[in-house]
DNA sequence: TCAAAAGTGTTCTAGCTACACCCATGG
DNA sequence: CCATGGGTGTAGCTAGAACACTTTTGA
């Protein structure tokens, strides 16, 4: 049971890390996590223990990203992990223990195991989702600017991204609504730019796949609401 | 480790089912599955159940679903399941022990525990990964015509697929390549069929994400290979 | 010559990107 | 009045759906 967990702090990506203050890999980062309880399920596991151990409620979201098996993943003895993806928006700051620290995913320090891989996979899930969901408001504060969204998502996709497109991209899938309210200027001027919010807190998948979808306005053989991309989708062979 | 092994047979998608010889859940259907071994990852385990447990040997693709956890998913003990989609061949007939017999996903039988739900699982990841992989070559065999890809595209996602535009979707994405053999006329006559095959026997993602793309022909910050939909993607948060 | 099945050519559209241009504010 | 940042209008592009039409076979 381990977490991924990512905010944008500083227009770029982190991830919580905790030092190891036992073998194996003494000193190393890794993935904050525990074992699994006896009377709950794995979400429940992995969220009560970013609450328990680093003291973290503010997970906005989060999502099971795979199982990682490999039989000497761990030296010692045989660990299976699953490993979760969280999401924290940007206004959280949590007061985490001193011996755990944000990363920036882009420049990770010695990791544990195999967490590095984890923290690789749980970039690209991020990446994928904000492109077809509305995953976005697990990252961005209750109100923001237009710009401060797009702020954020190019840190988490790591390439420009335009505001103007994003803004009608967005808002045509519904997944923004406006306030009505306005941020303040500035200190150099400027037009005060209009705030919005995410029309939901859960995901969704919102760009129904244009591909081989079923006829316009056909109901499927069988009963089955067309060929929306699912939420679930996944999975790396890669890795285990 | 369970596995949802998914073939299509006669036109419509099963699932090989295991019906219980003991309890809990005796006479029920249930997926195959067994124990990890000590040295083994969990993928490797789930192939070699198959192998041993019900002779099936032929399965082209096979990837993590998730993680089952309910603490009462299982009653009597605690079971955590890692769950799996394998994928058959439709010209595969491999011999599987009496006790297992395939079943159209559409009509289940009464099944143990939360089978039904892996079940769904495994068939909308199915459908989901249709659209934006090369998937469909775990499903077709060698060598096939575009109707008979047709056929098995409409079992699978369970709505209408046109020869036509499947053809050439495939096509443009380089996933099908031409034999140069053609299959011979049906009785009652028609234009040979060409034969295809798919390029790859491996899963790729050729459906590179339309939407919040970097700006064409852009490197991206960090030297990462855009934002392609990543092999990678999934999870309900529903079940566990 | 006709029916059946396969395959091609062409049009239409949704959903984006790209970019020029207009708006509101502070100094 | 101008620099700065926000917002809108619009053209163009791409990938796929829809459908009419042509091709190749068997009877």
């Amino acid at each position: 049971m381990l977490a991924a967990v990512l905010q944008i702090r500083d227009g770029a990506l982190n991830v919580l890390l905790w030092q190891r203050a036992m073998e194996p890999a003494l000193g190393r980062w890794a993935l904050p996590g525990g074992r699994l309880g006896a009377s709950e399920d794995v979400q429940s596991s992995v969220s009560r223990q970013l609450a328990d151990k680093v003291d973290l409620r503010e997970v906005a979201h989060i999502e099971q990203l795979g199982v990682f098996s490999a039989p000497d993943r761990v030296p010692g003895r045989r660990m299976v992990a699953t490993a979760f993806l969280g999401l924290v928006p940007c206004d959280a700051d949590p007061a985490v223990p001193s011996d755990t620290r944000w990363h920036p995913v882009a420049a990770l320090p010695d990791t544990a195991f195999d967490h590095a891989a984890i923290v690789r996979d749980a970039q690209d899930r991020l990446r994928a989702k904000l492109s077809y969901t509305n995953l976005g408001f697990a990252l961005a504060p209750a109100e923001f600017t237009i710009s401060a969204l797009r702020d954020l998502y190019r840190a988490a996709l790591g390439h420009p991204v335009s505001a103007t497109n994003l803004q009608r991209v967005l808002a045509r899938r519904g997944v923004l609504v406006p306030t009505g309210r306005t941020a303040a200027s500035g200190p150099a001027g400027g037009r005060p730019a209009a705030l919005f919010r995410f029309a939901e807190q859960r995901l969704r998948v919102t760009d129904a796949f244009a591909v081989l979808r079923p006829p316009s306005g056909e109901p499927g053989l069988d009963g089955a609401p067309g060929t929306r991309r699912s939420a679930s989708d996944l999975v790396h062979p890669v890795v285990t």
